[in-house]
DNA sequence: TTGAAAGCGCTAACAA
DNA sequence: TTGTTAGCGCTTTCAA
């Protein structure tokens, strides 16, 4: 990389001189920055991004710290945080947690050393299961400002961006028992993290409203999902007529099984489930799906913390959480 | 964050005394090192990486470039890079070109100003069809290596990270014919880069070789996939009793739309796609999939990146190609 | 054993 | 209009 010195000393002017030129500063003469501006085209200069860091104390660096970057939400979380982010001249430095706690404070710690100005974040599954904080709460005191998005923590002072998972799956579920379903089981292969949490309430909410029964169908990381879906349908006691899943891929499976059981999708059974568009295509007939707008929920959290980045914030003490509101989209696999 | 210069005063040392001591250098007492050191763990020191990195004149810092985000084979490659890098003490900052040149470029050019020490990259597919090359090549005159993987120009001087796609779509067609199938489908929404083209003519490699009539079906970005698999299913004139699919959701399309025309899968019609564990679960039966190995793709890139930069390579203008075998998985969507 | 000083590339206050 | 200088935080050579 060419810098400012090769170039002062090929013009024989300073180094501020060329500084100066290359940032259309009116002290310099017309001459002058004509000369210095060519020649810097001609070596293809570029202001050195880490000595401008080092002077000016930001680096224009957000990091990102994503639990799980195969899952589809986050990724496009992830893409919206991206998009986002570089409209503003930021870059993204993304950490992995794995969902692990030991992992999510590394990323913290190891980023919080001057690598970034601020964090975006979502919290990993044992992060929540063990209820920890103090990493986050550690992260803000040292001056680093943090966004979370859809897996929050209630108790640190942050911007947060949120879905309302509660009410999605209370709506959805109330949209079946409206079509006249009567045996609704929700199935979940999140139900250890918070925002599987909500799903779930927001299920049982609306069906304990109706004085229907609720069944709640749990799957485990390493369980067969297709195995248990099967099982589910198998069980004579009860003929399922409908089914809210909490993830993208156990709606999708139970419609593809349910053809196994001689069940038409949506005559006999209706399905809902949280997915995007892409996922919605692996059923026949297309999953009926609650949007969580991820590209949306990303760019907010980026907007927030720019906005506090740059003090455009009014109040910094004061701390905003944003609902995202889901959409429900109705496909075939619903009446 | 608490610089050295705050800890010298504090202790009544000099700044060199302090950074020596955190060093462990010899030169600095028993005593002295021992209180610096505890006052730097008790206000948290931690050198500033963006210092070290105008020091030292790099910045432990990989791009990497990605078409897109919401690809799970790319995904996954993009986690392999992060954990590998991570081992080895590099950060990354990801960029996403979203299939654009244009957003390549600018990523690329946008990095190349001492934010990172070299890239990892996908190529965009409009940087394919328009076969442009030229940004890479400056790229790596400036000095900064690029390793590519999966879609790369190999006219580009760089190491290389592939996949053997015509190997593969060869060997899975060659087991359909082997089970008996006559009229094997190929189908693909990838046609329009490298890798969706490499694994068209290992298909038609194995077709013609058994006298067979090759017949693909291309989809594009905006038609919808179900709708063309079943017009294809639909045609009277012959009847598909084996597809091979160039994507992981064609394939699971494929089986799930099978049974809308009284079509037994495996019994009367074999599928095999490339996909992941986890969307091969997204059919019933699962698919029979052939596995890329994407996170040891990007493991690999990683290495070649890192051991390029660390000086570990033997000739620095030797460049290597990696080929990374798939396997092929059997499921129950195949006999 | 410790400290002073230079320098990485850049900006900006101040001097000429 | 241009140049000198200091300083961002750090390492390292050389001097004390």
């Amino acid at each position: 990389m060419v810098t400012l010195k090769q170039l002062a000393r090929e013009l024989n002017v300073s180094i501020s001189t060329v500084s100066k030129a290359l940032n259309d500063s009116e002290e310099i003469g017309e001459e002058t920055r004509k000369r210095v501006k060519e020649l810097a085209k001609l070596y293809n200069y570029k202001p050195n991004k880490v000595a401008l860091s080092l002077k000016q104390n930001k680096t224009k660096t957000i990091g990102v710290i994503i639990p799980d970057i195969l899952n589809y939400f986050l990724s496009k979380v992830l893409f919206g945080i991206e998009r986002e982010a570089n409209k503003h001249g930021y870059n993204i430095m993304t950490c992995i947690s794995n969902e692990s706690l030991e992992k999510e404070k590394e990323s913290l710690q190891l980023l919080a050393n001057g690598s970034v100005d601020g964090f975006i974040l979502s919290i990993a599954e044992e992060t929540q299961t063990k209820n920890e904080i103090n990493h986050f709460k550690e992260t803000i005191k040292e001056g680093l400002p943090i966004v979370m998005f859809d897996r929050v923590a209630h108790d640190v002072k942050c911007d947060k961006v949120i879905v309302d998972n509660f009410e999605a799956t209370y709506n959805a579920t109330k949209s079946l028992i409206a079509e006249g379903r009567k045996t609704i089981v929700f199935i979940s292969n999140i139900d250890n993290i918070s925002v599987g949490k909500l799903r779930e309430r927001g299920y049982n909410k609306a069906i304990l409203e109706e004085g229907l029964e609720p069944e709640v169908l749990r799957i485990k990381k390493n369980e067969d999902a297709q195995q248990k879906i099967k099982r589910l349908y198998k069980k004579k006691d009860k003929i399922i007529d409908g089914v809210v899943a909490a993830d993208s891929s156990s709606g999708v499976i139970a419609i593809n099984m349910a053809r196994n059981f001689k069940r038409k999708v949506p005559k006999d059974i209706s399905v809902v489930g949280f997915s995007s568009k892409s996922a919605s295509y692996h059923s026949v007939p297309k999953l009926t799906n609650i949007r969580q707008h991820a590209k949306k929920i990303g760019a907010k959290a980026a907007e927030l913390l720019i906005n506090r980045l740059e003090n455009k914030t009014g109040n910094l003490e004061e701390y905003s959480t944003k609902i995202v509101k889901t959409t429900l989209v109705k496909n075939k696999s619903t009446l």
